[in-house]
DNA sequence: TCCTCTTACACTTTTGAATGGT
DNA sequence: AACCATTCAAAAGTGTAAGAGG
């Protein structure tokens, strides 16, 4: 690590201002311009998600980061193509309860633990011009789910045995400092992509769906190797039986759902040379208009189980190395003009490609 | 005893450097 | 020298199973 305790602590305390800023930011402008919302979005793999939906998804969460899957793919539209936008991604506790699987299902438990402060993850494409963002799909595929309270490495940190819902915020402002002045344009969240964080699955249905969908599991599908061995080891007559025809379907089928597994990285894997043109991603699926949430009225939503308390909001900016990239937030520094207008451009902006974005190199900065 | 969490493991996919051809 | 395609090893991601701990 190349941060010690001091500077950890540094770090911490200016997400926080950070945060802070942004937030007040975001609710002063609501105040001053709510304006009608144009911005759509769509769930791209909303199928996937809705075959999980259906059984009741779960989310493993680890010490060390687990991610989601599927991901979170969603298409967006009407946006402004020259107006730079940022992208962020809120994970949002759904009701104040805990659950707890029983008798092959999901019940409350009791009321919900206290949550760690609340992340916002920055998309690493952030900021860019609204035509890359309606152009390319918005992926959160390289998203991780911790139970690490002490988590450093800029994951989204959950309770286990809590449901949440994934929240898209889409905020126009030209850099990631700007977000504190940055009008609010919309927020989308999708029911099908509510889960429930676990340690260790519960329903061995979810195991099942996940296997047959998460190429990263092949290994454990029934034609696999690992679940060859398994079956010749610990089982002895039934080497012979042949797998459903759903589930060969299902395990021969490459990249079906492919919006939600092979193809799931999406933009996120466009500086690859070996990622295919996002053109060749399959069809999107349609999510129906009625799963898509309007902004609320207020831009920022009301987060009860937070109640009154003060808001610390660690921003999270999952590429390049951990902690290599410290937030630089120095008194020297300047703040952004409020909301300057957008000089006149004769062409929509190039898009900004970010490999490793970091608020400092957005600042212009070391 | 039950429930939840952690860890090691074997497996697959992804990534990026190295190499060779044009 | 520059570009492109291929190869290969390391890194990363996956669920499983056993065991620890409250």
């Amino acid at each position: 690590m190349m941060m010690d305790q001091a500077h950890f602590g540094e770090y911490l305390l200016r997400q926080q201002m950070l945060h802070a800023a942004s937030l007040s930011g975001l609710q002063h402008r609501v105040g001053a311009d709510a304006e009608p919302p144009v911005c759509e979005a769509r769930l791209l793999n909303g199928d996937l998600w809705r075959r999980f939906h259906d059984i009741g998804t779960e989310m493993i969460i680890t010490k060390g980061g687990r991610r989601m899957f599927p991901s979170l793919r969603v298409s967006l539209s009407g946006l402004d193509p020259r107006e730079e936008y940022c992208v962020l991604l809120e994970l949002s506790l759904v009701g104040r309860r805990r659950w707890r699987w029983a008798g092959g299902t999901w019940a409350a438990a009791g009321g919900a633990e206290p949550q760690s402060p609340r992340r916002l993850m920055l998309h690493p494409d952030s900021p860019a011009p609204g035509h890359h963002w309606t152009a390319n799909p918005v992926s959160f595929s390289k998203l991780k789910l911790t139970n690490n309270t002490m988590d450093a490495q800029g994951h989204m940190v959950l309770t286990s045995m809590h449901k949440y819902r994934p929240r898209v915020l889409v905020v126009r402002a030209r850099d990631a400092a700007a977000l504190a002045w940055g009008a609010p344009h919309a927020a989308f969240s999708f029911e099908e992509t509510e889960f429930i964080a676990v340690t260790a699955y519960q329903n061995d249905r979810i195991t099942k769906l996940k296997i047959d969908n998460n190429p990263f599991a092949k290994g454990f599908r029934a034609c696999g190797q690992s679940k060859c061995k398994r079956k010749n080891t610990d089982s002895s007559g039934s080497e012979g039986t042949e797998p459903t025809s759903s589930e060969s379907s299902e395990a021969k089928r490459p990249c079906s759902d492919a919006a939600s597994s092979c193809s799931e990285e999406g933009s996120l894997r466009s500086t690859s040379p070996r990622s295919p043109p996002l053109a060749e991603s399959p069809a999107p699926l349609m999510a129906t208009p009625e799963n898509i949430t309007p902004p609320p009225p207020a831009f920022y939503p009301e987060f009860p189980y937070l109640g009154h308390l003060p808001m610390t909001m660690p921003l999270s900016l999952w590429t390049g190395p951990p902690m290599a990239g410290a937030f630089a937030w120095g008194p020297s520094l300047p703040p952004p003009p409020p909301r300057a207008p957008t000089p006149p451009q004769a062409a929509p902006a190039p898009c900004r490609r970010v490999k490793s974005f970091t608020i400092s190199a957005l600042l212009g900065e070391g």
